[in-house]
DNA sequence: TTCCAGGTCCCTA
DNA sequence: TAGGGACATGGA
C-alpha cells in the first residue's frame, strides 16, 4: 500500500462532502459510507488505470493505491483528488450569507456547502447528459453500463473496478454501440458531441475557463449548464428543472405554478450562491 | 397502453 | 421570440 495526503487549509466534513450530490452513486465512484472510504479510478499519463481509497484523517485527505506510482502520476492524482473535493474552494462568503439571512445556519456550522465533482470536466459533462430528461435511477444504470461496456476493467481493493471511458474510446465505440449496449438512446448523439469537441478542442471545451463554451455541445441547455456552472464552482445560476419546479412549487407558492419568472427569483437574495441555496434548501 | 422523468433541439408562425 | 412536437429508454 502506498499513501499520500492533502492538507487542508480549510477542514469540512467528508461524509457531506460525497454525499450532498447524488455524484458518488454514479460508476466508477463506489462509497463506502460504513467505513468512510470512497474508492474510483483514476487514469494516468501512459493510459493505465490506477484504483485509489480516499478518506479523511487528521485534517487531511489520505489517498492510497494498492501500486507505486510515478511521481507524476502521483501530482496527477492528488490534482485530480484536491478538484473532486474542491479543496481550494473557499466557502466563507456563502457561509456569512447563511448567517446574514439566518437560514442554512447549520451548512457554516458543519461546515457543509462542498458538491463532489469528477476527476476530469469530460466526465461530469457526459453525467450532466445523463441526468436529463430521465429518472435517476436510469442515470445510475446508464453510468454504470457506460464503465462497464467501455472502461478499462482494473482490480483493486478487493474487487473490481472501471476506469471512465475516455472521449476517444467513446468516439471509436460509436452511436450504436452506445444505443444498443449503454442504452442512452438519443443522448448518444449528444455524448458523442461531447467527445468529439473533447478530442479535437480539449482547450476550448475542457477547462473550467471554458465555461462559455459548454453550451455549445449538443444536449447541454439551461439546466445542463446551470450543473455545469456549478461543478466549476460558480454558483450564479440555478438548475430550473422538473426537480427544481416541484420543489419551489410546493415550498413557495402554496403548490400553485407562477409565472417562470416569478419561479427563478426565489433564490435571488442569494446572489453568487442561488445554486447552493437551492441545493441545501431542497436536500437538507 | 399511456405517461413521463432532475431537457433540449428544431421547426413554425 | 415563443410555442410545441419529437426524441430513446424503462418503470409505473
Amino acid at each position: 500500500m502506498f499513501t499520500f495526503s492533502i492538507p487542508l487549509a480549510e477542514p469540512f466534513n467528508f461524509n457531506d462532502a460525497i454525499t450532498s450530490h447524488g455524484w458518488w452513486m454514479l460508476a466508477p465512484n463506489v462509497w463506502d459510507s460504513k467505513k468512510a472510504r470512497f474508492y474510483r479510478t483514476f487514469p494516468t499519463r501512459n493510459n493505465d488505470t490506477i484504483v485509489g481509497c480516499i478518506y479523511m484523517e487528521a485534517s487531511c485527505l489520505q489517498i492510497v493505491t494498492e501500486v507505486e506510482l510515478t511521481e507524476t502520476d502521483q501530482d496527477d492524482i492528488l490534482h485530480y483528488v484536491s478538484w473532486m473535493f474542491r479543496v481550494n474552494e473557499r466557502f466563507e462568503p456563502f457561509y456569512t450569507l447563511c448567517q446574514t439571512h439566518n437560514e442554512l445556519t447549520d451548512l457554516p456550522m458543519k461546515r457543509k456547502g462542498r458538491l463532489l465533482r469528477s476527476p476530469t470536466l469530460f466526465e461530469d459533462i457526459v453525467k450532466v447528459l445523463l441526468t436529463t430528461n430521465t429518472r435517476w435511477n436510469q442515470t445510475i444504470q446508464m453510468a454504470e453500463k457506460l464503465t462497464y461496456h467501455l472502461g478499462e476493467k482494473v482490480h483493486g481493493f478487493g474487487r473490481e473496478f472501471y476506469s471512465f471511458p475516455t472521449p476517444q474510446t467513446i468516439l471509436s465505440a460509436g452511436e450504436a454501440f452506445l444505443m444498443e449496449h449503454v442504452r442512452t438512446g438519443y443522448r448518444s448523439h449528444y455524448i458523442l458531441d461531447a467527445a468529439h469537441k473533447a478530442v479535437n478542442n480539449p482547450a476550448r471545451y475542457l477547462q473550467p475557463s471554458a465555461l462559455n463554451h459548454f453550451r455549445e455541445i449538443k444536449g447541454i441547455g439551461p439546466y445542463a449548464m446551470n450543473t455545469l456552472a456549478m461543478i466549476v464552482g460558480r454558483y450564479d445560476g440555478l438548475p430550473v428543472d422538473s426537480e427544481y419546479k416541484k420543489h419551489v412549487i410546493g415550498t413557495y407558492f402554496n403548490g400553485i405554478a407562477p409565472s417562470k419568472s416569478e419561479l427563478e427569483s426565489v433564490y435571488d437574495k442569494w446572489g453568487d450562491y442561488k445554486y447552493l441555496a437551492y441545493w441545501f434548501d431542497h436536500y437538507k
